[in-house]
DNA sequence: GGTAACTGGGTTTTT
DNA sequence: CCCAGTTACC
């Protein structure tokens, strides 16, 4: 037989040979349960149970490959037959497009990416006139983060804009016209936002005969990170497993911090309650930080009535108490992360092995100018990724554009590749295909006889050479010829055309191995690679680097030494959370998240004085809150220590801003 | 009407 | 830093 069991402890093990009744695990962070999960998986297999009606739902990509890859090396199964899983959208994208026709969509329907999504509602919000001097009318990614959010949260607009955007709320009515609008839009290009991919898979599942037959496919369904859900995706779980047979959930309410996007810690007790034969097995043992910091993370922890009473204990000794640094400003406490880091390297941990954790993006501007200074390589996570890269948008347009020719954001893009076609002649020429589009790569010389004269060779050639590439059959032939279509708009546009060329050759390249192409632009639409290029990099790509990541994307990862800087009242938690009492609740989630990630040391930081605003012109500073987290019950757990002034003058001017006087020569 | 360069203003977190 | 609007010039 086969180790799947090696090394598990009893949970674990309880974990992975639970029969088919329901099963709910509740895992504090570090304790395994991507091991356990894995193991059960595993286990299943190992019955007999067929890789196919296996189904494992995660919020990344990262955690499906590396669970199903490891379960099934496990149990020695073959490359060929791997149990199903991925994240919720990709796994909703596979189901739509294997339906599509059911849903009244093309085979080839686009899906559009935050980006594209806003793309979108920049196309409306010309039609509807609200340019100009329209009295501070919300920013399109604005308008496309609210839409969203009412989908996620199953919450109507006019609910929604009063409590959480407030000061939209005069424009509400047009808002609304606006967003009936996009949803018909999107309906009419045949393209689908992350969204739209998990409304239409609950919609499939809800279909009178088809949904139970889907959900029939699968015998066991295994949900990691369930804290994580929102309505929606609390819907598909119980359409997929509706009366709870074969259902395992990973989760814990103390982690769910993903209220903005509708997911919400009640979601893991309804599931609980809702299932009367549901057993309950709890990961409390630590594999990951040392005791001295889960003496801290079990202080943090929330402890209202739902959040389960885990205490966590350590497997890996006491390790030195976490530290908290109350540093002069914000400057100096940026100073002070970067000295930790290099003390720590000095000491002998790399630098890939400590992280910085900060709340929102730009909480680590001043710590990322530092680094720069000092020629310390670091990696901000969530940073650029590959298709944030413009070149690579393009390209996917362009290819978008061969299968669903009604793509409208796609036009509008390549259009306005071409030379003096910018945004207003984009909308006439796409008005001049329209209203039915099905056909439009085939028209192109129409489009063509409408543009000005002096576009008309580039408009010619460029669209001529993607309506032959629809003919050809292979995806790396068609991708192939998608490119030199686009080759000579991209060298016109971008300085550093070769470099991003090269990226997109073996984007290409990458093509030649796949069956259906659309599929693909929408699989690299989900989940972005990060660019091995030259172009996305921050100046230093150094094989050794620090991570900076906001809280948000470190969930899940751990590393040897962390710091948190910030920790003020305003930041940590967000100023943006203090309205309501569950915003509150969810920023000491967070914190709890945070400081769950250190493995051997932690480090906290506050600064004692940030400057008024933000953008500050005058040096004016007022005295910064120490974070309501850090009360005196946490203090017990901390080695405090305060820094007084800057500590060196020469390291102040790294970052401080110089200032000549020159009055004195005109007066 | 397009484009480039500049100005003023601004609520955070992501698949 | 990023977006949207404005201005000057083609």
């Amino acid at each position: 037989m086969f180790a799947w069991d090696e090394g598990l402890d009893d949970v674990q093990l309880a974990v992975a040979t639970h029969g088919d009744d329901p099963l709910v695990v509740v895992a504090g962070a570090g304790t395994g349960k991507t091991r356990a999960l894995t193991a059960r998986v595993a286990s299943l297999l190992d019955r007999g149970v067929s890789p196919d009606r296996v189904l494992l739902l995660t919020f990344t990509r990262r955690a499906a490959d590396e669970m199903l890859t490891r379960a099934a090396r496990l149990v020695g199964l073959r490359g060929e037959v791997r149990p199903n899983g991925g994240t919720f959208h990709a796994v909703a994208h596979r189901h739509v497009a294997a339906h599509a026709q059911v849903l009244g969509l093309p085979k080839g329907f686009g899906v559009l990416d935050p980006a594209g999504a806003c793309d979108l509602m920049d196309l409306l919000r010309h039609e509807h006139q609200l340019t100009g001097n329209q009295a501070r009318f919300p920013r399109t990614p604005t308008l496309v983060e609210l839409y969203s959010r009412c989908i996620n949260t199953a919450k109507p607009l006019r609910q929604l804009v009063p409590t959480d955007y407030p000061w939209c709320e005069p424009h509400t009515e047009t808002i609304a016209g606006l967003f009936r609008d996009f949803t018909e839009r999107k309906r009419r290009s045949s393209l689908a936002d992350f969204d739209d991919l998990l409304l239409y898979w609950r919609a499939l599942l809800e279909h009178e005969e088809l949904g139970p037959h889907l959900a029939d496919r699968f015998r066991y369904v295994l949900v990691d990170e369930y804290q994580d859900v929102n309505p929606l995706q609390v819907d598909i779980v119980r359409r997929l497993a509706p009366d709870g047979r074969g259902l395992t959930v990973v989760g814990d309410e103390a982690q769910a911090i993903y209220g903005f996007r509708g997911s919400a810690p009640r979601h893991l007790r309804e599931l609980v309650d809702g299932c009367p034969d549901a057993s309950t097995l709890c990961l409390e043992r630590n594999f990951r930080s040392r005791q001295r910091i889960l003496d801290l993370a079990n202080v943090v922890r929330p402890t209202e009535e739902g959040a389960a009473r885990i205490r966590l204990t350590s497997d890996r000794g006491d390790g030195p108490r976490p530290t908290l640094l109350r540093c002069y400003d914000a400057p100096s406490e940026a100073r002070a992360v970067v000295d930790a880091v290099l003390e720590a390297n000095v000491a002998g941990v790399p630098l890939r092995h400590q992280a910085v954790l900060v709340r929102a993006g730009h909480h680590s501007d001043l710590i990322e100018v530092e680094l720069t200074v000092r020629k310390v390589p670091y990696r901000k996570y969530g940073g650029l990724r590959f298709f944030e890269a413009a070149h690579v948008k393009d390209f996917v347009a362009a290819a978008r554009l061969l299968d669903n020719p009604s793509d409208e954001v796609a036009w509008y893009r390549v259009l306005r590749l071409h030379r003096s076609i910018g945004p207003t002649r984009a909308r006439g020429l796409i008005e001049t295909v329209q209203p039915d589009m099905a056909d439009a790569l085939v028209r192109w010389p129409e489009l063509v006889a409408a543009a000005p004269p002096a576009t008309r060779t580039a408009l010619s050639a460029s669209f001529g050479a993607l309506n032959e590439a629809r003919g050809l059959g292979a995806p790396g032939r068609r991708a192939e010829a998608v490119l030199a279509a686009v080759r000579p708009l991209l060298e016109g546009r971008y300085d550093d055309a070769p470099a991003r060329l090269r990226d997109l050759d073996r984007l290409v390249g990458a093509a030649t191995t796949v069956d259906d192409l659309p599929a693909w632009l929408a699989e690299l639409t989900l989940d972005p690679p990060a660019s091995s290029g030259d172009l996305a990099g921050p100046p230093h790509l150094d094989e050794d680097y620090v991570v900076v990541s906001t809280i948000h994307s470190a969930k899940g990862l751990e590393w040897p030494v962390v710091h948190l800087p910030h920790l003020v009242d305003g930041a940590v938690p967000s100023d943006m959370a203090l309205s309501s009492p569950e915003g509150l609740e969810e920023e000491r989630r967070l914190f709890y998240v945070a400081v769950t990630r250190a493995r051997d040391e932690l480090h906290l930081y506050a600064p004692l004085r940030l400057p008024h605003h933000r953008h500050a012109r005058d040096d004016r500073h007022s005295f910064a809150p120490l974070s309501r987290f850090l009360d005196d019950e946490v203090q017990q757990t901390l080695d405090v220590q305060e820094e007084a002034r800057p500590r060196s003058a020469v390291a102040a001017a790294g970052t401080a801003r110089v200032v000549v006087e020159l009055d004195a020569l005109w007066s």
